[in-house]
DNA sequence: TAGATTGTTAATCGATTAACAATC
DNA sequence: TAGATTGTTAATCGATTAACAATC
């Protein structure tokens, strides 16, 4: 039962959801009931060690010559990322992209249930959206007070998302989720998880302009001269 | 003119789309014209000297007590990120995220335009979304063959991502975004890009049961004892 | 027993931070 | 000139990789 749950470094935490997915995968196709980090590691192209460090800080205690049983790593993982304890959040913004994520129905088996859908729009507001009401965003605050609602998502325009945060806050969220193309400051004590497209546009941009030319011989030694 | 344009950092290219926003939100405040690495630092929580590196990479050269002109450092982040030449993208599957995608007009202004959408729903097939006419799939490879388009987007179910990729590759893709919540495999010449929001949920997931808690002082105590 | 794999400790590598010299 | 900020080099820190001992 060794792991501190304190200092996860990043890298893990996002590495470990592949490692999830990559033996959800090996499950489904039920060959295996026995993995070993060496093959998880040849499946994803990864370092083998670096899986078994990474796997360590679930706490899970594996076989030497024989490894971790397959089903009980994906219990371990899911387990200490909390994948099995959904957490309710509201939504804020019903846009295409909130509405996008409120159908994504596999959020409630990974960890996030959306359990209140807010907007500023009158036409909006009274509708139903995935087969939820929403509601006016004024409401938000109080919702999330009384309901002990954690997470909050933000779907809206840029403009509104400082405002949205700040309700959201107002309320007493634990963790917003920002999907808004905007950067929003919030109390230290509050989690931020940023999902900017145009962050991610940006680097994608640069890596085909720069990193794609895996060049041909000629230009290999061209490269070299410089 | 001293960037590699090799070996930028992963972390640099995550922050510098950072910079750009929070330096053209200054633009349209319109206070102040130069901006030094210590301004851009408080403004966005980051050590100055991090700063500084970040913004030497894109080989901008500034003045001694001065700073940089806000409008030239903007532009040079743009031109090293690419954001002003926009790349042309083709979609593969549009429904409600992939439409949302479509629906991101400023795409255009920060490196990517989508130029072509597919789908393998004959009932989608010719249908316009957003002012495009949804395309059969199989003229994928073909489009991105003739047009030579670098960047392909994959907003399918997670069980057509694979195919849809290796569609993509065939064609003579350059680079993948993939949005569809899957593992997918690629040539290693392929630039291969996740947005998968399973992993950002279960990141915050973690953090939301474990991080949260900046305990009262009480609690700080016991968790010291451990 | 022999050998493969885990668990753990040490070495390496890269990114961040600190220190300082150059300069407007 | 004095002082703030850039540009650059050195120190620190943390994550990855390598080495090795423990074990089934």
């Amino acid at each position: 039962m060794r792991p501190p749950h304190q200092d996860v470094p990043e890298a893990t935490l996002r590495r470990l959801p592949i490692y999830y997915r990559c033996l959800q995968d090996m499950m489904a196709a039920g060959v295996v009931h026995v993995v070993s980090c060496a093959d998880l590691a040849r499946a994803l192209g990864l370092d083998a060690t670096l899986v078994r460090k990474d796997i360590e800080m679930t706490g899970i205690v594996g076989k030497p010559r024989v490894g971790y049983p397959l089903e009980d790593l994906v219990r371990w993982i899911e387990n200490f990322l909390g994948l099995n304890r959904p957490k309710a959040a509201v939504l804020a913004g019903t846009g295409s992209l909130g509405s996008a994520l409120m159908g994504y129905g596999k959020f409630r088996t990974h960890g996030m249930q959306i359990v209140a859908a807010f907007d500023i729009d009158p036409e909006k507001i009274g509708q139903p959206v995935h087969g939820m009401e929403v509601q006016p965003l004024f409401c938000l605050p109080d919702f999330v007070r009384n309901t002990g609602t954690p997470l909050g998502l933000i779907a809206t325009p840029a403009g509104a998302a400082q405002s949205v945060a700040d309700l959201m806050v107002s309320g007493g969220i634990r963790a917003i989720w920002n999907f808004a193309p905007a950067h929003i400051r919030v109390p230290r004590r509050i989690i931020l998880q940023n999902e900017d497209l145009y962050y991610s546009l940006a680097s994608l941009s640069f890596k085909l302009e720069h990193l794609m030319t895996v060049a041909p011989v000629e230009s290999d030694l061209y490269v070299k001269n410089n």
